[in-house]
DNA sequence: AGCCTATGTTCGATTTTTGAACATAGGCTT
DNA sequence: AAGCCTATGTTCAAAAATCGAACATAGGCT
């Protein structure tokens, strides 16, 4: 099943994305853009925070298919922020819009993606328990969500953030943290 | 309905138009371009000539909404040619493929649209017989049929043919000859 | 308070897509 | 020339997707 209108309502949507704030775009917009019945929308997608969903699951594994060479801290922080700025528009309006939960959706998730890829390569052979892993995802994509959202609070004028580097370091020792606490704990 | 699968055949084929000639491109071909199940495209297409003709008779369509000033014949020519330059590579494949008919469709077809509409404004207020209206359409599109053919053949170089202004000149008297005829002959 | 618009849901009818099977035709190889 | 292979075109029924209409609800605006 090629699903031709699927793809055509996340299309429209994300055309809407970068005309207006996400608060404004309703799912009658969506179906006028690309001509379909309104229940094709329900049928496909529960609302419009799921169909936003479902966008920013699929960019964020695209863009990791895109770096197969993700194997460090720099790399995940890199396409993190490439993302974001390659789709500036749409978190912009995303991050002006009421509900200031969708922006968070939409960064962290894809932090989430990125940096979880990282540490599978970082964890490989550290024999880590879950638990420990999970933290150290939180606690990296929590720091690039920092780091993504100071960036968009400052105007987002720079290419790319100056701290970039910093962050890096600042991150790059969370991982070995947890190694090392997991091996004092066993 | 949107019918967005039908609009997918339609761009694959084109896409693969600009690939390779007509005679190489199979509907296992298309329907594996958009990743369709065989029998969706004999739902919507009898076969590829049916597809091509379609296909010819929007563009040919297109083309004359987006000039709805056509009201001389040097207009009729251009745009005709214009359409030929605009869709050179695919018009090109044809015409090298195995089944030259192919190509005379596509030309004549549009020329026959762009004529048509001309001779509307031509044979408005000329009282004109269906008979002696029809011929007109034929002589004047068989004229730039012969153009763009010649065009084809010297190897498409120049971007629009030198010698249009020299064929709007002859195909210009067609319509008056044809009108004249008429008044003789009532 | 009343109006208006968008939401989300239900329903059944209709259209579209799919997979599988089959017969056929043409090209290629040996 | 016979056999193989692939693409064609057709059929059938099941499954999926789209549609239009109706309804109740919620929120914004006057």
């Amino acid at each position: 099943m090629a699903n031709f209108t699927k793809k055509a309502i996340k299309e429209s949507f994300v055309k809407l994305l970068n005309e207006k704030p996400l608060a404004k775009i309703s799912v009658k917009d969506i179906v006028e853009d690309c001509g379909i019945n309104r229940n094709s929308f329900y049928y496909h997608f529960q609302d419009i925070p799921a169909l936003l969903e479902e966008i920013i699951t699929e960019q964020a594994e695209e863009l990791i298919e895109n770096y197969p060479e993700i194997e460090s801290l720099e790399k995940g922080v890199e396409v993190a922020t490439q993302f974001a700025i390659e789709n500036k528009m749409a978190v912009f309006h995303i991050y002006n819009s009421v509900n200031r939960d969708m922006y968070e959706q939409y960064t962290m998730r894809l932090c989430r993606h990125v940096v979880a890829r990282y540490l599978e390569v970082a964890f490989k052979d550290a024999n880590v328990s879950r638990e420990d892993s999970e933290l150290a995802v939180r606690l990296v994509s929590c720091a690039l969500f920092g780091l993504v959202y100071d960036w968009l609070n400052s105007g987002m004028n720079e290419e790319r953030p100056a701290d970039i580097k910093r962050v890096c370091e600042l991150c790059k020792g969370i991982p070995e943290m947890i190694i090392e606490r997991s091996r004092l704990n066993n």
